[in-house]
DNA sequence: AATTCACGCAACCGCCGGTCC
DNA sequence: GGGACCGGCGGTTGCGTGAAT
């Protein structure tokens, strides 16, 4: 028994939407929002399935959908995430405001890849040699974290007073608060690969501890990660309900392998939640 | 001018995970 | 607990268009 069908195919229409069929569309959007998908075709009377309706409108009729060449900082952009995350498509897209993973994708396939691989047969074999980033290991159980930094080793320590008040929570002697509440102080992903790509080439950067803020306090911001460095503390929102994101953990371990053998990013991680809470 | 080829992009397809009943 | 439903995602396809021959 195979599994139903996303609506009977019989009678529907198939290719590139009409003029016509993008007004009713948009017109059905316009009244009711987003969602129930499936009922799209019944309530306008489309004969295209709730699947094709929802890929027209994110892909091509949503109003804040940016049309027009990707630009190089966008491009660049691009293939910093594509190197982080691999074809994780939506999650590129998400940082690429107006931007759809379908262009995204398509512009990487049909562009970038070719650039990338042209690219990478003249280079040489040098940026091997560093790994792109320091992960924190926990050194102690009094949540202390040592940041393997060679000329300034940095000890991050958990303040009572937030830990009462978090999950679990890491603070540190540098010079900015733990997540201040304050977008200002969130840590892009542009950034993060700015710390894992070229933080030998700056100041202390290339040392970055995860850790993850849960906490319930107004000094902490929330549903977001820290990221520490010696010179900042910085949280990037994508932290959900206690739990890190897999990607980030994915990725990071990913890079870690060749680099850190004995590092295990989710070690971390748990060793973190284990002492704190 | 006609034909072929390559490319870009929109759309389709199947799978997967979350939610509901 | 398990099946059905639904939305989301990534891979792939195929059509339209412009360049090359």
């Amino acid at each position: 028994m195979g599994r139903r069908p996303c609506c009977v195919k019989e009678g529907l229409n198939k290719g590139a939407w009409t003029a016509e069929e993008d007004r009713m569309l948009a017109e059905y959007m316009e009244a009711h929002g987003d969602g129930k998908w499936r009922n799209v075709p019944n309530v306008t009377g489309l004969k295209r399935c709730g699947k094709s309706c929802r890929l027209r409108w994110l892909n091509y009729l949503r109003p804040d959908i940016k049309r027009g060449n990707i630009s190089p900082d966008e491009e660049d952009l691009i293939i910093r995430l594509h190197k982080l995350l691999g074809n994780r498509w939506s999650l590129i897209a998400g940082r690429l405001p107006g931007r759809t993973d379908n262009e995204v994708k398509n512009y990487w396939n049909t562009y970038l890849s070719k650039k990338i691989g042209s690219s990478n047969k003249n280079s040489t074999k040098k940026k091997q040699q560093q790994p792109p980033f320091h992960v924190a290991q926990q050194t102690s159980m009094n949540h202390q974290v040592l940041l393997e930094e060679e000329k300034s080793p940095l000890v991050v320590t958990a303040s009572e007073d937030l830990l009462k008040n978090s999950n679990y929570m890491l603070n540190t002697n540098c010079s900015q608060k733990v997540g201040s509440g304050s977008n200002e102080d969130c840590l892009t992903l542009e950034e993060i690969i700015e710390f894992a790509e070229f933080g030998g080439g700056k100041t202390q950067q290339n040392n970055i501890v995860v850790g993850a803020d849960a906490g319930s306090s107004s000094t902490v911001q929330h549903d977001s990660f820290c990221l520490l460095g010696p010179e900042s503390n910085l949280a990037w929102p994508g932290h959900k309900d206690g739990q890190w994101d897999d990607w980030l953990l994915d990725a990071m371990a990913a890079d870690a392998e060749d680099w850190l053998p004995d590092c295990d990013v989710r070690d971390f991680q748990n060793s973190v939640e284990t002492d704190t809470v």
